[in-house]
DNA sequence: CACGGTGCCTGAGAGC
DNA sequence: TGCTCTCAGGCACCGT
């Protein structure tokens, strides 16, 4: 499940192979891969130079040599990988792009768009001061320059509502899923159901503080993948799962104290957590 | 306004 | 064996 060390993961591979290519068509496959709000059909890229690869959180979109971007979300399972052009279509595949440039097989290289659940999408957008329409809305991630950890923290601590769903508030940090939310949590001591009212400025600040750690150690490998739901651009899956504390471990004894890790169903989601360590 | 709940979607795995 | 049911959770949207 693509969060912010997996969209970061993939947008390094990105930039590392498209940057400066041009794109030369662009296609979909699928009614939904392109978000509805979309200004134009995704051939409209056909043409226009990758001038960067941008992320802030989960949103990663492609800078060309235009007054428009190229929007992605990867949703619960969506995979941007580079192939050959000439290797087979697999099973989901909702769009692709075909860049100029050929590797040293002497192929096409292409972006696919995969997506098994059909939630991520591809979008043409305006960008206002470089950020595009869809993302004008999403509060910056904590490994952008301008991150501001105390706003961050104001609008926490006065929140009615669990702890747990204000870290997965993309309007009040960005990047943060349910997995990270998971060992966040469980990294700061924090309960997730405990309201954002009741905590101190320093446990808010402690619990970002790891959620950054967390997500910094799960780029540095690669992300996290369980299943075929997550790959690199390569089509590697990462080996952070094996890093994991709570997330998926329900039954199995704390780390910390050895008291067995709960798992419980609130806010539409489920919660791994120590009942032991957090209170 | 703030918040909670629901819909969208597919395939793996459980249970019968 | 094969059917049906549940679950996974990203974001947008709706109702209270």
């Amino acid at each position: 499940m693509p969060e912010l060390p997996e969209v970061e993961t993939v947008r390094a591979g990105l930039a590392k192979h498209v940057i400066g290519r041009r794109i030369l068509t662009a296609q979909s496959f699928h009614p939904r891969a392109i978000k509805h709000s979309s200004i134009a059909p995704i051939s409209t890229v056909a043409g226009a130079k990758i001038t960067a690869v941008k992320r802030r959180g989960k949103f990663l979109w492609f800078e060309l040599d235009r007054d428009f971007t190229l929007v992605a979300h990867l949703g619960m399972s969506g995979q941007l990988l580079l192939q050959s052009s000439n290797y087979p279509a697999q099973a989901h595949l909702r769009a692709k792009i075909c860049l100029s440039g050929k590797w040293s097989s002497g192929k096409r290289s292409e972006i696919r768009f995969i997506d098994q659940r059909t939630f991520g999408w591809l979008s043409v957008e305006l960008a206002k001061e470089k950020i595009p329409t869809s993302v004008a809305h999403i509060a910056l991630d904590p490994f952008e320059a301008e991150f501001d950890l105390k706003a961050v923290i104001s609008k926490i601590r006065v929140k009615k509502s669990a702890i747990k769903p204000a870290l997965l508030n993309q309007e009040i940090i960005s990047g943060i899923g349910n997995i990270y939310a998971d060992e966040a949590l469980w990294r700061a001591k924090i309960h997730p159901e405990i309201i954002c009212e009741e905590l101190s400025d320093i446990e808010i600040k402690k619990l970002i503080s790891c959620a950054t750690k967390v997500m910094q150690s799960a780029i540095a490998a690669g992300g996290t993948s369980f299943d075929e739901q997550y790959k690199n651009v390569n089509g590697e899956s990462g080996y952070f799962s094996r890093s994991l504390s709570v997330y998926g471990r329900a039954g199995e004894p704390c780390s910390r104290c050895r008291t067995g890790i709960r798992r419980i169903a609130f806010a539409n989601r489920s919660s791994h957590f120590c009942p032991r360590c957090q209170r």
